[in-house]
DNA sequence: GTCTATATCGAGATAGAC
DNA sequence: GTCTATCTCGATATAGAC
């Protein structure tokens, strides 16, 4: 493939992703899409031959991205917590974004389970990519027994706290949160009382 | 108003109710609704002049329902913290339609907050009377602070077990994170440590 | 009240010129 | 590769007969 025309299709497959992301998927048009990205709607099927093509290709890059951002934090952090610090700090940063649009991977696996059951299971690998990488941490840091149950658990845990802060508009709903989040990474992950679950 | 025409109002209701639930509001065209309950399309603008009144219907007709079923909550059960047990159950009850459709009311604001922000605040009412009923509970059982943080956690918890999973369709994960919830409750409402939060 | 047209719009998708 | 038509379908919504 030429340059141009993949330097086109990652454009593409961007404005897909933010325009998912901002309005749900079913109701991002070719239109929408086509005008971020200033190309005509004839063009579009060129690069992707119908729309479950480019939500393929959005969560394909999302995956890629998920495990660049992952492998950057291990490179940045030595130490599993101040890693998992780092997850959690994820949702102050993206904040504003959470409030306006919730999470980008709960609110699309949401959206599938109503309409096209099919790509679900495709959806939820991006879950998928943060579990095993949250499993690894924990063993790291000495957590023996229930790891993946631990790691799903924080999963829903962060997934409760978008859907709500996103339903509420509440960005300080959000804030005191992730405070409780990291007082249960301290005495429930870190220094258990007692056998976890 | 005739008592006909009434009657035929809750069922087109309680039709788009079912269907909003399992296929979400945009996903669900008038003739999904005109099929269950049996009427044309035309019919339908008689008894509701557009689609977003018809979303008000069903939100107040939602609203109506938490309220007598937590009515019905209160007289079953005296002591507060059955109560809170039967909210949590609700989650085992109900574990079938949540791995297929997720939360009616959390499922509805992720929607809602994609794409017509502005029924988003009717929406999460439906949220606000369960807090509501959370928070009376918490002080029957002689919590005195934070309170209302406490109900929203809570709630935010209840989202996150049904967002994953819906995600995963995986019930099994459901049932496991109803015990870990009934022992937060127990441990940190019933008998907390310290000062909470 | 309930029905059968019908109007109007925007979506996904295709054909073919350039 | 990118464009301009154009097709086809299904959606919301309306008009008017019964």
């Amino acid at each position: 493939m030429g340059n141009k025309g993949e330097a086109l299709r990652q454009r593409i497959i961007a404005a897909a992703d933010e325009l998912f992301y901002q309005q749900g998927y079913e109701n991002t048009s070719f239109s929408d899409i086509a005008d971020v990205v200033n190309i005509s709607r004839g063009n579009f099927y060129y690069h992707f031959k119908s729309k479950d093509e480019i939500l393929n290709a959005v969560i394909d890059a999302r995956i890629a991205g998920i495990e660049a951002m992952l492998d950057e934090w291990d490179e940045k952090f030595a130490d599993p917590l101040q890693r998992l610090y780092c997850y959690i700090d994820m949702l102050l940063r993206a904040q504003e974004e959470i409030r306006l649009h919730g999470c980008p991977i709960g609110s699309l696996c949401t959206e599938l389970a109503k309409t096209s059951h099919a790509m679900l299971s495709d959806a939820n690998k991006m879950f998928t990519v943060f579990r095993d990488w949250l499993m690894v941490q924990f063993k790291l840091l000495g957590v023996e027994s229930n790891v993946k149950k631990m790691a799903m658990h924080f999963i829903a845990r962060v997934q409760g706290i978008v859907t709500v802060t996103n339903a509420f508009e509440d960005k300080e709903f959000l804030q005191q949160e992730v405070k409780q989040l990291k007082k249960w990474l301290d005495d429930e992950v870190v220094f258990p009382k007692s056998s976890n679950q």
